[in-house]
DNA sequence: TGCCAGGCCCTCTTTAGGGCCTT
């Protein structure tokens, strides 16, 4: 069975390294490309959130006032996870915030990461540019909910991995665009797509 | 004190620089 986990985090800033922290995070599970369960918590990691993060996000720090714990969503959002692939819109970002977190409660994070970013710059070097807003204007996706909030994201990155999928099979012939091609083809060299896809092509034929 | 992300990718490149993308 294929089985994604379409992640998006909230942080405080860029860096975990420099001390931001997550201030929510919400995932979207998916079996065979469907949607099939949600998990969305904010989350108290106990750091004031930047005013123009709010401005950004809408999160403020009385929202986080009575906000489960870092410690106590991440665990969750473990749980729910399990060992699924993840998959984030730039998942350099997101990767950085999962480990992070899950660091700070002695969690392993190992789960391997596609991302739509990568993906979208190989499948769609005609798009005007490949933010995550951006590409669900260009493909024509619904809009989720308020954008910069992370349910609303990851719904957006799941219908923009349900597009890849899709173009693999109707443009590229491949007939089965599972976890492990995504990440050959967002680890590929541009000028390496069309053999690599020209491989599966045949495989499946 | 002053500084402060980092991986990917393009090009007027490769002994480098800068834009994109995430918050």
């Amino acid at each position: 069975m294929t089985r994604l986990a379409v992640i998006d985090f909230e942080t405080t800033g860029i860096s975990p390294g420099q001390g931001d922290r997550a201030t929510e995070v919400a995932i979207v599970l998916l079996e065979q490309g469907r949607v099939v369960d949600r998990y969305q918590s904010l989350m108290n990691a106990g750091v004031r959130i930047p005013s123009f993060i709010t401005q950004l996000t809408g999160i403020t720090n009385a929202m986080l006032t009575d906000a489960p714990s870092a410690a106590q969503a991440m665990a969750e959002a473990s749980r729910f996870v399990g060992d699924t692939p993840l998959v984030a819109h730039n998942a350099a970002f997101d990767r950085k915030f999962w480990q992070a977190e899950l660091a700070r409660i002695d969690l392993p994070a190992t789960q391997p990461f596609v991302c739509t970013l990568l993906l979208s710059r190989r499948l769609y070097p005609q798009a005007p540019n490949h933010k995550l807003g951006s590409l669900v204007d260009y493909h024509r996706l619904p809009r989720t909910g308020q954008a910069h909030r992370a349910l609303a994201d990851a719904e957006m990155a799941a219908h923009l991995l349900g597009q890849i999928q899709h173009d693999l099979r109707q443009r590229w012939g491949v007939a089965t665009p599972h976890s492990a091609l995504l990440m050959d083809l967002q680890r590929c060299s541009k000028a390496a797509v069309d053999k690599l896809l020209a491989q599966h092509r045949s495989l499946a034929a």
